[in-house]
DNA sequence: AAAAATAATTAGCCGCTGCTAACTACCCTC
DNA sequence: GAGGGTAGTTAGCAGCGGCTAATTATTTTT
Protein backbone atom coordinates (compact mmCIF):
# COMPACT_ATOMS: atom_id res chain seq x y z
CA UNK A 1 0.00 0.00 0.00
CA UNK A 2 1.30 3.01 -0.82
CA UNK A 3 1.89 6.19 1.26
CA UNK A 4 0.10 9.71 1.06
CA UNK A 5 2.53 12.33 0.01
CA UNK A 6 1.97 13.84 3.24
CA UNK A 7 2.96 10.71 5.33
CA UNK A 8 6.38 10.72 2.92
CA UNK A 9 7.01 14.51 4.05
CA UNK A 10 6.79 13.27 7.47
CA UNK A 11 9.04 11.11 7.03
CA UNK A 12 11.76 12.71 5.10
CA UNK A 13 11.56 15.78 7.17
CA UNK A 14 12.51 13.38 10.67
CA UNK A 15 14.82 11.94 8.22
CA UNK A 16 16.85 14.85 7.43
CA UNK A 17 16.49 16.18 11.27
CA UNK A 18 17.86 12.80 12.43
CA UNK A 19 20.94 13.70 10.49
CA UNK A 20 21.06 17.23 12.18
CA UNK A 21 20.44 16.33 15.49
CA UNK A 22 20.40 13.67 17.49
CA UNK A 23 17.20 12.96 19.18
CA UNK A 24 13.98 14.49 16.94
CA UNK A 25 11.02 14.86 18.65
CA UNK A 26 7.39 15.64 16.93
CA UNK A 27 7.91 19.29 17.78
CA UNK A 28 10.79 19.62 15.78
CA UNK A 29 8.72 18.04 12.68
CA UNK A 30 5.84 20.83 13.04
CA UNK A 31 8.41 23.91 13.76
CA UNK A 32 10.52 22.56 10.65
CA UNK A 33 6.86 21.74 8.32
CA UNK A 34 5.67 25.14 9.61
CA UNK A 35 2.53 22.34 10.89
CA UNK A 36 0.64 22.53 14.05
CA UNK A 37 1.77 20.05 16.67
CA UNK A 38 -1.62 17.86 16.59
CA UNK A 39 -1.16 17.62 12.73
CA UNK A 40 1.84 16.22 13.38
CA UNK A 41 0.70 14.26 16.09
CA UNK A 42 -1.89 12.67 14.77
CA UNK A 43 0.53 11.86 11.72
CA UNK A 44 3.04 10.66 13.50
CA UNK A 45 0.92 8.39 14.85
CA UNK A 46 -0.36 6.93 11.87
CA UNK A 47 3.25 6.07 10.43
CA UNK A 48 3.57 4.26 14.29
CA UNK A 49 0.89 2.28 13.27
CA UNK A 50 2.23 2.05 9.65
CA UNK A 51 5.27 0.60 11.46
CA UNK A 52 7.20 3.34 9.41
CA UNK A 53 8.64 5.20 13.05
CA UNK A 54 8.63 4.05 17.01
CA UNK A 55 8.86 6.44 19.69
CA UNK A 56 10.87 6.11 23.20
CA UNK A 57 9.42 6.93 26.54
CA UNK A 58 10.75 10.63 26.25
CA UNK A 59 9.19 10.87 22.99
CA UNK A 60 12.15 10.86 20.68
CA UNK A 61 11.11 9.44 17.07
CA UNK A 62 13.34 6.84 15.26
CA UNK A 63 12.54 5.66 11.67
CA UNK A 64 12.14 1.98 11.26
CA UNK A 65 14.15 0.34 8.72
CA UNK A 66 10.72 0.40 6.71
CA UNK A 67 10.62 3.91 7.15
CA UNK A 68 14.09 4.51 6.38
CA UNK A 69 14.06 3.12 3.16
CA UNK A 70 10.95 5.61 2.22
CA UNK A 71 12.68 8.40 3.99
CA UNK A 72 16.10 7.53 1.41
CA UNK A 73 14.13 7.28 -1.40
CA UNK A 74 12.28 10.33 -1.03
CA UNK A 75 14.95 12.47 -0.04
CA UNK A 76 17.40 11.38 -3.12
CA UNK A 77 14.96 12.02 -5.23
CA UNK A 78 14.84 15.19 -3.74
CA UNK A 79 18.45 15.46 -4.25
CA UNK A 80 18.51 14.46 -7.44
CA UNK A 81 15.34 16.42 -8.62
CA UNK A 82 17.09 19.85 -7.21
CA UNK A 83 20.28 19.53 -8.41
CA UNK A 84 18.25 18.82 -12.11
CA UNK A 85 16.24 21.97 -11.81
CA UNK A 86 19.40 24.08 -11.00
CA UNK A 87 21.12 22.83 -13.59
CA UNK A 88 17.94 23.91 -15.93
CA UNK A 89 18.74 27.29 -14.67
CA UNK A 90 16.27 27.56 -11.98
CA UNK A 91 17.62 29.53 -8.54
CA UNK A 92 18.23 27.26 -5.31
CA UNK A 93 14.98 28.26 -3.63
CA UNK A 94 12.67 27.54 -6.05
CA UNK A 95 14.49 24.36 -7.05
CA UNK A 96 14.34 23.18 -3.97
CA UNK A 97 10.59 24.02 -3.22
CA UNK A 98 9.29 22.25 -6.63
CA UNK A 99 11.40 19.12 -5.96
CA UNK A 100 9.58 18.58 -2.67
CA UNK A 101 6.77 18.82 -4.97
CA UNK A 102 7.53 16.75 -7.73
CA UNK A 103 9.21 14.12 -5.34
CA UNK A 104 5.89 12.83 -4.16
CA UNK A 105 4.73 12.56 -7.66
CA UNK A 106 6.72 11.08 -9.79
CA UNK A 107 7.53 7.08 -10.59
CA UNK A 108 10.33 4.92 -10.37
CA UNK B 1 -5.72 33.38 -6.00
CA UNK B 2 -4.56 30.06 -7.56
CA UNK B 3 -6.86 27.32 -8.83
CA UNK B 4 -6.22 24.16 -7.44
CA UNK B 5 -4.80 20.89 -8.84
CA UNK B 6 -8.30 19.36 -9.71
CA UNK B 7 -9.44 22.35 -11.32
CA UNK B 8 -6.51 22.80 -13.22
CA UNK B 9 -6.85 19.13 -14.83
CA UNK B 10 -10.68 20.18 -15.59
CA UNK B 11 -9.95 23.26 -17.96
CA UNK B 12 -7.02 21.25 -19.39
CA UNK B 13 -9.15 18.31 -20.00
CA UNK B 14 -11.63 20.82 -21.64
CA UNK B 15 -9.23 22.54 -23.52
CA UNK B 16 -7.41 19.09 -25.38
CA UNK B 17 -11.09 17.24 -26.04
CA UNK B 18 -12.56 20.87 -27.27
CA UNK B 19 -9.43 20.40 -29.88
CA UNK B 20 -10.02 16.99 -30.74
CA UNK B 21 -14.21 17.65 -31.30
CA UNK B 22 -16.57 21.03 -31.75
CA UNK B 23 -18.52 20.41 -28.81
CA UNK B 24 -17.43 19.39 -25.22
CA UNK B 25 -19.91 18.33 -22.86
CA UNK B 26 -19.71 17.59 -19.37
CA UNK B 27 -20.21 14.01 -19.77
CA UNK B 28 -17.37 14.07 -22.43
CA UNK B 29 -15.13 15.25 -19.51
CA UNK B 30 -16.29 12.92 -17.16
CA UNK B 31 -15.85 10.02 -19.59
CA UNK B 32 -11.96 11.32 -20.73
CA UNK B 33 -11.02 11.43 -17.24
CA UNK B 34 -12.47 8.73 -15.69
CA UNK B 35 -14.67 10.60 -13.68
CA UNK B 36 -18.42 10.63 -12.44
CA UNK B 37 -21.24 13.11 -13.49
CA UNK B 38 -21.73 14.43 -10.37
CA UNK B 39 -17.77 14.76 -10.37
CA UNK B 40 -18.03 17.09 -12.92
CA UNK B 41 -21.22 18.57 -12.56
CA UNK B 42 -19.43 20.10 -9.31
CA UNK B 43 -16.20 20.78 -10.84
CA UNK B 44 -17.76 22.73 -14.19
CA UNK B 45 -20.02 24.59 -11.54
CA UNK B 46 -16.80 25.78 -9.67
CA UNK B 47 -15.11 27.01 -12.65
CA UNK B 48 -18.54 28.32 -14.14
CA UNK B 49 -18.34 30.82 -10.58
CA UNK B 50 -14.82 31.41 -11.13
CA UNK B 51 -15.21 32.25 -14.81
CA UNK B 52 -13.18 30.07 -16.39
CA UNK B 53 -15.77 28.44 -18.59
CA UNK B 54 -19.17 29.49 -19.53
CA UNK B 55 -22.18 27.03 -21.11
CA UNK B 56 -24.31 27.66 -23.29
CA UNK B 57 -28.45 25.71 -23.17
CA UNK B 58 -27.29 22.80 -24.59
CA UNK B 59 -25.06 22.49 -21.83
CA UNK B 60 -21.76 22.44 -24.35
CA UNK B 61 -18.75 23.75 -22.77
CA UNK B 62 -16.82 26.67 -23.67
CA UNK B 63 -13.15 27.93 -21.95
CA UNK B 64 -13.59 32.11 -21.11
CA UNK B 65 -10.24 34.16 -22.22
CA UNK B 66 -9.48 33.04 -18.48
CA UNK B 67 -10.19 29.56 -18.73
CA UNK B 68 -7.68 29.01 -22.00
CA UNK B 69 -4.96 31.06 -20.37
CA UNK B 70 -4.64 28.74 -17.55
CA UNK B 71 -5.79 25.00 -19.81
CA UNK B 72 -2.86 26.38 -22.54
CA UNK B 73 -0.33 26.74 -19.38
CA UNK B 74 -0.59 23.68 -18.19
CA UNK B 75 -1.29 21.85 -21.58
CA UNK B 76 2.00 23.04 -22.50
CA UNK B 77 3.88 22.09 -19.13
CA UNK B 78 2.74 18.87 -19.81
CA UNK B 79 4.29 18.76 -23.63
CA UNK B 80 7.31 20.38 -22.33
CA UNK B 81 7.71 17.86 -19.31
CA UNK B 82 6.48 14.87 -21.81
CA UNK B 83 9.17 15.38 -23.65
CA UNK B 84 11.84 16.14 -21.60
CA UNK B 85 10.83 13.04 -19.36
CA UNK B 86 10.77 10.59 -22.69
CA UNK B 87 14.15 12.14 -23.76
CA UNK B 88 15.73 11.17 -20.13
CA UNK B 89 14.58 7.36 -21.43
CA UNK B 90 11.27 7.51 -19.55
CA UNK B 91 8.53 5.44 -21.62
CA UNK B 92 5.91 7.77 -23.42
CA UNK B 93 3.06 6.20 -20.85
CA UNK B 94 4.39 6.77 -17.44
CA UNK B 95 6.05 10.11 -19.07
CA UNK B 96 3.01 11.42 -19.70
CA UNK B 97 1.16 10.13 -16.31
CA UNK B 98 4.34 11.75 -13.99
CA UNK B 99 3.62 15.31 -16.22
CA UNK B 100 0.43 15.54 -15.31
CA UNK B 101 1.15 15.45 -12.48
CA UNK B 102 3.91 17.81 -12.37
CA UNK B 103 2.34 19.84 -14.48
CA UNK B 104 0.49 21.13 -11.57
CA UNK B 105 2.73 21.85 -8.80
CA UNK B 106 5.73 22.84 -10.87
CA UNK B 107 6.31 27.36 -10.24
CA UNK B 108 6.53 29.03 -13.57
C1' DA C 1 5.66 23.50 46.95
C1' DA C 2 3.23 26.41 43.64
C1' DA C 3 3.25 28.33 39.23
C1' DA C 4 4.70 28.48 34.58
C1' DA C 5 6.44 26.65 30.47
C1' DT C 6 6.88 22.81 27.23
C1' DA C 7 5.32 18.66 24.71
C1' DA C 8 1.85 15.68 23.31
C1' DT C 9 -2.76 14.36 22.75
C1' DT C 10 -7.87 14.44 22.14
C1' DA C 11 -11.95 16.22 20.15
C1' DG C 12 -13.89 18.31 16.67
C1' DC C 13 -14.02 21.78 12.54
C1' DC C 14 -13.29 22.82 7.60
C1' DG C 15 -12.09 22.57 2.64
C1' DC C 16 -10.99 19.64 -1.20
C1' DT C 17 -12.31 16.08 -4.20
C1' DG C 18 -13.65 11.77 -5.19
C1' DC C 19 -18.13 8.74 -4.83
C1' DT C 20 -23.35 6.69 -5.04
C1' DA C 21 -28.27 7.20 -5.12
C1' DA C 22 -31.89 9.50 -6.66
C1' DC C 23 -34.16 13.09 -9.12
C1' DT C 24 -35.11 16.15 -13.18
C1' DA C 25 -35.29 17.33 -17.93
C1' DC C 26 -35.18 16.27 -22.44
C1' DC C 27 -35.44 13.74 -26.54
C1' DC C 28 -36.59 9.72 -29.24
C1' DT C 29 -38.99 5.73 -30.51
C1' DC C 30 -42.82 2.68 -30.73
C1' DG D 1 -48.75 9.59 -25.45
C1' DA D 2 -46.17 5.95 -22.68
C1' DG D 3 -41.76 3.98 -22.04
C1' DG D 4 -36.82 4.32 -22.31
C1' DG D 5 -32.29 6.28 -23.01
C1' DT D 6 -29.12 10.30 -22.18
C1' DA D 7 -27.39 14.43 -19.68
C1' DG D 8 -27.16 17.06 -15.77
C1' DT D 9 -28.06 18.18 -10.94
C1' DT D 10 -28.96 17.63 -5.95
C1' DA D 11 -28.13 15.53 -1.59
C1' DG D 12 -25.28 13.38 1.15
C1' DC D 13 -21.08 10.17 2.31
C1' DA D 14 -15.97 9.28 2.89
C1' DG D 15 -11.04 10.00 3.24
C1' DC D 16 -7.24 13.16 3.47
C1' DG D 17 -4.87 16.67 5.76
C1' DG D 18 -4.62 20.97 7.42
C1' DC D 19 -6.51 23.75 11.70
C1' DT D 20 -7.95 25.59 16.80
C1' DA D 21 -9.24 24.82 21.53
C1' DA D 22 -8.72 22.44 25.42
C1' DT D 23 -6.69 18.69 28.24
C1' DT D 24 -2.94 16.04 30.17
C1' DA D 25 1.66 15.17 31.62
C1' DT D 26 6.11 16.46 32.46
C1' DT D 27 9.68 19.59 33.44
C1' DT D 28 11.48 23.91 34.86
C1' DT D 29 11.47 28.02 37.41
C1' DT D 30 10.60 30.95 41.27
Amino acid sequence: MPLHESAEMYLETIYVLSRESSAVRSIDVAEHMGYSKPSVSRAVGLLKQGGYVVTDQDGFLTLTDEGLEVAQTIFERHTVLSRLLISLGVSEDIASEDACKIEHVISD
